[in-house]
DNA sequence: TATGCGTCGCGAAACGTTTCATGAAATTTC
DNA sequence: GAAATTTCATGAAACGTTTCGCGACGCATA
């Protein structure tokens, strides 16, 4: 009785406990066949001892550990929460668990996390990075999520280039004139790329007549300051709709507008991108272009514990949408 | 040459190289001491093969995995993702791995978090959960947010009470002459209970009217619309202050204001709790007291990783702090 | 030269699983 | 009823570390 109140059961213990051999609880417990009478038997013995398998052990010898290590810059970023947020339920739906590596845009941080999951036998890697040179170990299955990174690399996105076509017909029918499309680089490395194309394409099918201001990385943010004074004059800015590559950078510039006493949806009308929301339950941040989060995480998910890695696409762009969030104008 | 090129090299195989003994390489790897010459060729072999120890073996034999599981209801409060950083920060900074557990409020869902955890071998677990009766795994150190569970188990706070005091204060000094406090049970277990009593206490000292709206977990949102209706009259409301229980229902009831016609600040003002702010980097939601995130995450990490168990402080109250948000009056 | 002591590398054992060759028992076949 | 065949529990080996008793070696002492 109690002799190792301190250390947790093992299989050794049940098999004594059960009066079995050591294989046999492993059957049970792996739910392999097993006569019935000596299944009971060993099901007792779990129950009575608490037994709970060491998934490290299992770990060591199947080389399988269960775990997607998933990197994304912060989690405060509403996208990015909202990324997180889907990707732990699409991983434990399948009974993965998930290392949460926040990096800051970091692309040593990057790295460094990359390497550590190394060690740690991680089953594969879901990033959304910003290192255009990432060493990742090359039997670790890796999903990118908005980067491509080679065609031996699945990457997962929106479809960006239909939804930047979809922001300019939606100012289009809205009424817009005149239009621009405020970009940071930083913020819009790859595939978030085609959202420009995309809405200079829809801008052309409509004859809506655009600009475009794109800051690079680093840039201050006045660079948008500076365009938006250029185009006002008399209290009246020069354009009547905005496409923003981010709901974040919408958000920021419509402090600017205010501050110029424009208003919106009234003087200019506001289009971001992402589908960024308050408290997840929230109304939107701003009029956006949105992202099906949960359609991304499922995929990511699945081509990441794909077993036939020769069938794995190397993109895959998903279906975006457009929703209402008060920085537009509704048809009357 | 190239022999094992589809297995990661082990420390057998890095002995080998070097010519050395097992047990040397370990010496090695862990920094212990061992003569200069053998530490030389050492490190030669394991750059060569690009050694890389495995975490899963050392977690097996040390029965220490250098993994802390954390239990939040979901990432896309900004509070919470707030905090899923800055635990993800501290942790990160102790070369520890986080394994995030989204439970969506769901008391089911914590328990199977907290059972598939212990399988895991975590060393720790920070959790706020809403589960009152959890059954913890008792040699996991554990540590929880906002919940007060019990002698043994730490529990990491805001003031909550100095919080509510301050909220007082804060409406008294800007010309409230009545206020009211609103709370929604379920946000409100535990230690953020201490925010009605702070807040009652800071009106009494200030002699400051006030009144109280608290709804019962499961209780719609609508019995905040009808207390607000109750207390509004020809298009003015009898409040000039509002204290919410968190910057989530503040957020929710400025846009029931918004709909009454009513303007915040100019005709009532309202102060949150939390400091949630919309991209991390933006202004806060409402004007609120800003719950220290970094210092709460740096205390669980500190407790749950704390070697005497016996001398983990049953709770530990955190200082918070005011911050303008929009939504009151500044000083003239 | 012989003894004693301290250093330090060596390699076997152990951690808790899974797997697989082994052989005992039960079943089938003629 | 004996031999052939199938079934299935058994337990040793292996996964990649850490630990620790052992012994080889170098040096000081007499």
């Amino acid at each position: 009785m109690m002799r190792k109140m301190s250390t947790a059961p093992t299989m050794k213990d049940v098999a004594r406990e059960a009066g079995v051999a050591l294989g046999t609880v492993s059957k049970v417990v792996n739910g392999l066949p097993v006569g019935e009478n000596y299944r009971i038997r060993v099901e007792a013995a779990i129950e009575k001892l608490d037994y709970q398998v060491n998934s490290y052990a299992q770990g060591l010898k199947a080389n399988r550990t269960y775990s997607i290590a998933v990197l994304l810059p912060n989690t405060f970023n509403p996208f990015f929460a909202d990324l997180a947020h889907q990707l732990n339920l699409a991983l434990q739906k399948r009974r993965y668990k998930m290392l949460l590596c926040c990096t800051a845009f970091n692309p040593t941080e990057e790295q460094e996390y990359i390497n550590m999951v190394r060690q740690n036998k991680v089953d594969g890697i879901i990033g959304l990075t910003y290192n255009p040179d990432l060493i990742v170990e090359p039997d670790t299955p890796y999903v990118t999520i908005d980067r491509y990174m080679g065609p031996g690399i699945p990457c997962v996105a929106s479809d960006n280039y239909a939804g930047g076509q979809m922001a300019a017909e939606k100012l289009a029918d809205l009424g817009c004139k005149k239009v621009a499309f405020l970009r940071i680089g930083s913020s819009l490395t790859n595939e978030p790329n085609k959202r420009r194309s995309g809405f200079e394409n829809g801008c052309l099918a409509r004859q809506l007549s655009y600009e475009m201001k794109i800051l690079d990385d680093g840039d201050p943010f006045d660079g948008f300051v500076d365009f938006l004074r250029e185009h006002f004059h008399n209290g009246k800015l020069d354009f009547d709709g905005l496409f923003c590559v981010t709901d974040n950078l919408a958000f920021q510039i419509m402090k600017v507008l205010e501050s110029m006493g424009l208003k919106v949806p009234e003087d200019v009308q506001i289009i971001g991108f992402d589908g960024a929301r308050m408290f997840g339950d929230g109304r939107y941040v701003c009029s956006t272009i949105v992202q099906p989060t949960d359609a991304i995480a499922e995929m990511c998910v699945e081509l990441v514990l794909m077993d036939n890695a020769a069938l794995r696409p190397p993109l895959v762009c998903l279906p975006v949408s457009y929703a209402y969030g008060g920085t537009t104008m509704e048809r009357p």
